[in-house]
Formats: structure tokens, C-alpha cells, sequence
DNA sequence: GCGTTATATGCAATGTTATTACATTGCAAC
DNA sequence: GTTGCAATGTAATAACATTGCATATAACGC
């Protein structure tokens, strides 16, 4: 068990469902889901925290893959762009989606003890945001939502006051 | 007159108004509002577009100030967290605060064809992410909302489609 | 005023994140 | 079998940001 979204699960089964459910989609748009993308995509459902590109880097040249940026930043632009992968921008760093297949406005919960990052889901039509927008004339094709503070595992420690 | 948050306003006004908020609220709290980080809220002003810390850096360097990082991302630091300034993480870029003084959750418009940026206010406890945040028991301190999008200027062009 | 301390600046070096550009491979269509 | 195309390999470099240390300036207690 580790932890996603501040709360357990069976991480080898959300794993190889999450793997699943990316290959399927590819398969049905003819899409190459090759082997580096999918080992990225498994190293960041590995623990469900955000890493950044030159860990993931790291470790693909350690198993043998190439070790230059381009490999590593390739895989997660397809990944990303396809939506199985987020990047939150706040730690430049990538996380594996939570509901991936679906087109989404994701929302992300950053504590900035534990790093930890919990991915929840906005609706910018409805917020604020989203009457500013329409105010302005602004057409939204994209958004990022973070919020930084502590979760619920780190609050109570030291560093949370 | 240019443009800010989509829409004109007397330019110069605006921005010796913002200095002079600046001041008041340092010369308050016994703050240095030292050369150079009035100089950077300057150039931050000067146009109502996002630099990013290399840009200003240039800039301080030909009028004569350092001409290493520190010089810029230290001032930066300072307008940052004195809420003068805000980070648009998208862009790993700077952009002076239209509501100084107050504490407030910024959010911004970001406009992919001509880089324009406005800010709009959010109010994380309203939406959706509040909400989760608290079902999840996560402490919000701080929040980064940007929505990507093209603003009503560049709708229409080529690009916009 | 005068020394002490805290704060700010100057500068060199380095670390981290991301992109450009170009060459190569593998495979499918014709 | 060669043309076309997507993916990969590789080198170089651009863009963004921080650390550490020396020096200068401001503020504070006396």
C-alpha cells in the first residue's frame, strides 16, 4: 500500500490498470505507446509523487536507456499531451493522471513538507476564473490549479507552524 | 495608454501610483525599498507583460546595476513576498501585482499568442479545490491558478484557431 | 559619535530544467 | 529497394535559479 490523494490503496493493481487503460486508448487511436513511454509512465505511477524530468532521466540511464535530456522530456511530452501525465508547474516536476482517458481540468493539493501531491479536479467554468474570463472575452484552453500548503499527514508536525 | 488586464488605463498614473503604494507600505513596516527593487517594480510596470528574471536582468545590467542573477532574483524575492509581485509559474516569469497591499489569492489569464497577462482575483475556499481541500484535511497556504487561453485581442487571428 | 549587528549588494561559480539541431534507425507503402 | 515517416540517439546550448563568500551600507544600543 502507498499512499495517493492523501489515502491508501492497492498500488500494484491501480498500476497495472492505469498501464492498461493507456495502452488500450493508444491502441484504439493508433498511437505508439513504445517502450520508453511506457517505462516513464510506470516510474511515475511507481510512488505517486511528482519527479522531475532529470530524475526519471536518471533512472531510464541507469536501466540502459539513452541519457540525454531529449529522451526523457520526449516521453513525458507525449504522455502529458495525451493526458496520462501531468506537470505541475509549481515543483517543475510530472505525475502520473488519476483519470486518464478523460479530458479534465486537473487540480493539484502540493504539501510542501512531504512533497506529496494529490490530484483533485477543477471546473474552471464554474469558478471565479471562469467569470473573469467570460467577463474579458478570455477563452480558456487550459488551466493550471495548484494549491501549496500542508496535508493531512504533516499537519501537526514541527514545520507546519 | 497600454493595455492591462485586457483593457486600456491612464499608464503612467497607474504605475506612479503602484510606486508609491510601494513606498508608503515599506517606509510602515521599516522595509528597505532599496534602489534596485524599486527599479525592478519599475521595469515590472513599465510594460503590464510577464518578464522573465533574465529580461530584467538585462535591463538593470545596462543601466549600470550588477550583472549577475543574484542581483535580479534577489529583488524579485523581496517584491514577491511583500505581494508587489507575483510568479506566473507557467511562464517562469514576473509580473507586478494589480492589487498590492492586500493579501490576496492572484490568478491569472495568460494569453498563448501574445504573452499578455492579466490578473483576476480567485478565492480557493469558493471552489471546487477548497472543497476538496477540506474533505482531504489539506491546509491551502498559498495557490497558483493560471488559465492558458487566447485573450480577446488575439482571438481571430490565424494562430487562435 | 562609535562600535556592533543586521541587512543588502557584488560577484564567481555552480546547479537545475528545458530546447535546438542534426544524425540515425526501423518499419511500412509503394 | 528506395521513399517517407515516426521514433530514437547524441551533442551542444539555452533558460532559469541558487549557493557561498566578501564587501558595503543601514539601524541600533550605548
Amino acid at each position: 500500500m502507498k499512499t495517493i490523494g492523501f489515502s491508501d490503496h492497492d498500488h500494484a493493481a491501480c498500476m497495472a490498470e492505469r498501464i492498461a487503460v493507456a495502452e488500450a486508448f493508444c491502441a484504439e487511436r493508433r498511437l505508439h505507446f513504445t517502450p520508453v513511454r511506457r517505462r516513464v509512465l510506470e516510474i511515475l505511477l511507481e510512488d505517486h509523487k511528482a519527479l522531475g524530468a532529470y530524475q526519471i532521466l536518471d533512472q531510464l540511464k541507469q536501466e540502459g536507456w539513452g541519457s540525454q535530456p531529449p529522451i526523457a522530456y520526449r516521453a513525458l511530452d507525449f504522455l502529458v499531451t495525451h493526458g496520462f501525465v501531468h506537470k505541475v508547474e509549481r515543483l517543475n516536476a510530472y505525475v502520473a493522471c488519476l483519470h486518464p482517458g478523460r479530458s479534465h481540468f486537473p487540480a493539484f493539493m502540493i504539501c510542501r513538507i512531504c512533497d506529496s501531491v494529490a490530484e483533485a479536479t477543477s471546473a474552471p467554468s464554474k469558478g471565479l476564473l471562469g467569470a473573469a474570463a467570460r467577463d474579458a472575452g478570455f477563452r480558456i484552453e487550459q488551466t493550471v490549479v495548484e494549491a501549496i500548503g500542508v496535508c493531512p499527514a504533516c499537519v501537526g508536525t514541527e514545520a507546519a507552524q
